[in-house]
Formats: C-alpha cells, sequence, structure tokens
DNA sequence: GCATTTGATCCGTTAAAATATATCATGACA
DNA sequence: TGTCATGATATATTTTAACGGATCAAATGC
C-alpha cells in the first residue's frame, strides 16, 4: 500500500491503543469486524472513505482535507491538541470526547 | 451517502473549481477518469482511500485525521491558510487563487 | 448553424473491499 | 494446567469501486 495509506493507518491504530480499546471492542462500537480492523491497521487493504470515516469517528477523529501548504500549521496545532493530555489533571484521565 | 462522505465530495469539488480544472483537466493529472470524478464529486460513489488521496494530491491538499475536540482550532488555521490569497501582493494571483 | 467544452450518465468487465465465521499463536493470569 | 483476551489469518461469498469508452444535454464560441 502507498506510504500515504499506510500513515492513516498508523494514525487509526494508535488512535485505537491510545484510547485502550482491543480490535474486538472497536468492533463492536463501530460495526466492522476485528478481522477487518486487523486488516485496515496492517494496511493490508485499501479501505473505503465511509469505513474510515466510521473507523475514525468511534475513535474520536475527523477526517480534515488540508491544503498541503497549511500542513505545517495543522500539524503544530495537532501536537497542541496531542498535548493536551499533560496540562490535564492527572485524575481525570478519562474519555474526553460525546458519549 | 453518509453527510461525511458528502463533505469530502464537496471539499474536492471545490479545490477544483478553485483552481480552475474542468474534469477532464483534473482526469489527465490524477489519472482517474472523468466519469469517476463526476461520481465521487456527487456523493455517487463509497471511493478508495487511495483514490481520495490520489485525487487531493493532485489538487494540492492532504488527508489529516484530527481528534474530534481538535477541529476548531484546525478549521481557524484553515480559513487562516484559505485567506493567503489576501496576504499575497495582487501581482502574483497565479495558481492557488479562489475565483 | 456547427463545433467544442463541460459535467452527468450508461454499459460491461474486472479487481478487490466487506462481510461472516472460524481458527491459530501468543501472552496473561488464576 | 486450563482459560481467556488479543491480534493475525483463512475461506467463501456478496457487493461494488474502478475502469474504458461511449453518449448526452447544456452552455460557449466561432
Amino acid at each position: 500500500m502507498s506510504y500515504a495509506t499506510k500513515h492513516i493507518a498508523d494514525a487509526l491504530k494508535a488512535a485505537r491503543e491510545s484510547k485502550g480499546l482491543s480490535q474486538r471492542a472497536l468492533s463492536a462500537k463501530s460495526g466492522v469486524p476485528q478481522g477487518h480492523i486487523s486488516k485496515i491497521e496492517n494496511g493490508a487493504v485499501d479501505l473505503r472513505l465511509s469505513s474510515l470515516i466510521e473507523l475514525a469517528r468511534s475513535l474520536g477523529l475527523e477526517l480534515v482535507l488540508a491544503p498541503r501548504n497549511a500542513l505545517p500549521a495543522v500539524k503544530s496545532v495537532l501536537r497542541g491538541a496531542g498535548n493536551e493530555i499533560s496540562i490535564r489533571p492527572a485524575y481525570s484521565l478519562d474519555e474526553d470526547d460525546h458519549g
């Protein structure tokens, strides 16, 4: 698979693990079969947009189409969002998104 | 077709038009058949990730996976990227302008 | 009036995603 | 030792994106 699709796959896997979800748990949440999630995370499939969005949503992620020249700024913002955990008090390390 | 996929489709179409490209021109650039581009822009197909990336790249766009709670900040940055035109001197309104 | 461009649509074929279901190896753990 | 959860695979089937290529209607231009 192409370099870009692999990047997305890695991001999905990292997001899942950071939430402490197993592939089967994510499967239950998203409706995507566990076996298929495994293939997706390993870049073994060229998944459809609807699958990607569904999976991303289940992980509290959104797909954004950004101009290439705006990427550095976007990444900078996302770095900040990632570090948000360190800003939070330790006693509220739970789930931050929707229900 | 889901609300989210439609959003992506619209973004692709807007990006293409803002570059003054016809569907056939984009087809030549990206390798994706014109008929298929039409379907994609109308949300008539659930396209594959590789197709989306290929098309986006041909339009100078990149796919980003962002935490939902970081979306406002990201959008704010992208708004700035869009306004980049106004920062540029008028005599260099070349490729990435908006009509 | 005729030719060109554009986006939308159709047909037939092929490749592959998505699915359900089951299995396997590994590691954790009581 | 046996059980359980995990991720990776296997098989078989259905669905459908992607493709080439043609066509069409509506603008646009000569």
